[in-house]
DNA sequence: CCTACCGATCGGTAGG
DNA sequence: CCTACCGATCGGTAGG
């Protein structure tokens, strides 16, 4: 299959992203998303995704494998904690602006994943958070950062990123750099000790 | 009816907002919430609500006036826009962690009210973040804060507060204090000119 | 507050 | 991908 090619699963996926970010997934039905794609019965969605919650996992997941990736090649290619922290918000507006109904499903659904999946989702977000918090502590410690609870910190800056996904459309796409810059001035500047 | 006396229906919206905030408003059942309250048939729930709806509403419109009367207060008794915004950072912290599962409701369910509840809701939002914004706007002009958009700003604080309802619990009042410097050293140093 | 019940809708299966 | 259909569950009503 050509690179550019979507399957039909995938196209059934970004539909189900897409519905699960309009009305929750409790209140999406699947005879909804049959009709986004094109399908007359639900039932014929049952030849591309086994069940509604597998959609719903394929989406968590896949989110969750872009934000391990990128603090993974951050860790490995950026070395000054004030830098990795930039780096580490820009791969959050990059994610909320490239992907918009598909990080919303991931901020705001995941908690209706079922065991086991719902225990390896959180295991993901917490190694994700734990590898986050390194880097301010390590801020902290050679005193770029401010002397500030960590963890108050990883919250309060992967909190405030997450309006963007629900602001961002494309025709705003020209006041991107102004809200990267205004965010890093905000949350950055925030955490650096500047004095 | 003596004023430490909860009527009925207060008992019944207090723990639909712990359900709804448990499941999420679609996956709550009324049949779910009866049990919660003592009652075996759901339908004895209606005795007390009208509707699964009005619970939502009773909900989202007592913590929408709860915002709107402490901005109400803040403009009337405090006249300096950094004093301002950490007032209302406090009133933020303050309604997350004295009422936790209802500001979850209002935070994250609203959007399950229908017409014309939701607008009147939506409405009520704009004309506090309205207000709010107008402080940041003061304090750009009259040189105390940087000169970042203000809608940014505006929804960079109000985001970066939204995790605290979350990771709140009464154990963790001792803890509230170091919380709520940490929140302001970050997000009011992050706004204010510092040189 | 309970008994009895309703029509609507749900996710999903069998079979072709 | 559709036809036909299932058992389960939903919010809510009538009546006492």
């Amino acid at each position: 299959m050509a690179a550019n090619q979507k399957t039909k699963k995938q196209i059934v996926i970004e539909a189900a992203a897409k519905l699960f970010s309009d009305k929750g997934y409790s209140a999406a039905s699947m005879r909804e998303l049959a009709g986004r794609v094109g399908l007359e019965q639900a039932s014929s969605l049952y030849n591309h995704i086994r069940s509604k919650e597998e959609a719903l996992q394929e989406i968590c997941f896949e989110n969750a494998r872009k934000f391990i990736d990128g603090i993974t090649q951050i860790e490995a290619t950026v070395f000054e904690p004030v830098q990795q922290v930039k780096a580490l918000i820009d791969l959050h507006i990059q994610a909320a602006t490239n992907d918009i109904t598909s990080v919303t499903v991931f901020n705001d659904e995941w908690r209706h994943l079922s065991e086991p999946a719902l225990s390896e989702f959180l295991a993901l977000r917490k190694d994700y958070e734990e590898r986050f918090k390194e880097i301010i502590n390590k801020g902290i410690q050679s005193g770029v950062f401010k002397e500030v609870n960590s963890t108050i910190a990883l919250h309060t800056i992967l909190s405030g990123l997450k309006w963007i996904h629900y602001w961002y459309k494309p025709d705003r796409s020209s006041e991107l750099e102004i809200v990267r810059n205004d965010i890093m001035l905000l949350l950055i500047s925030g955490l650096e000790v500047n004095d």
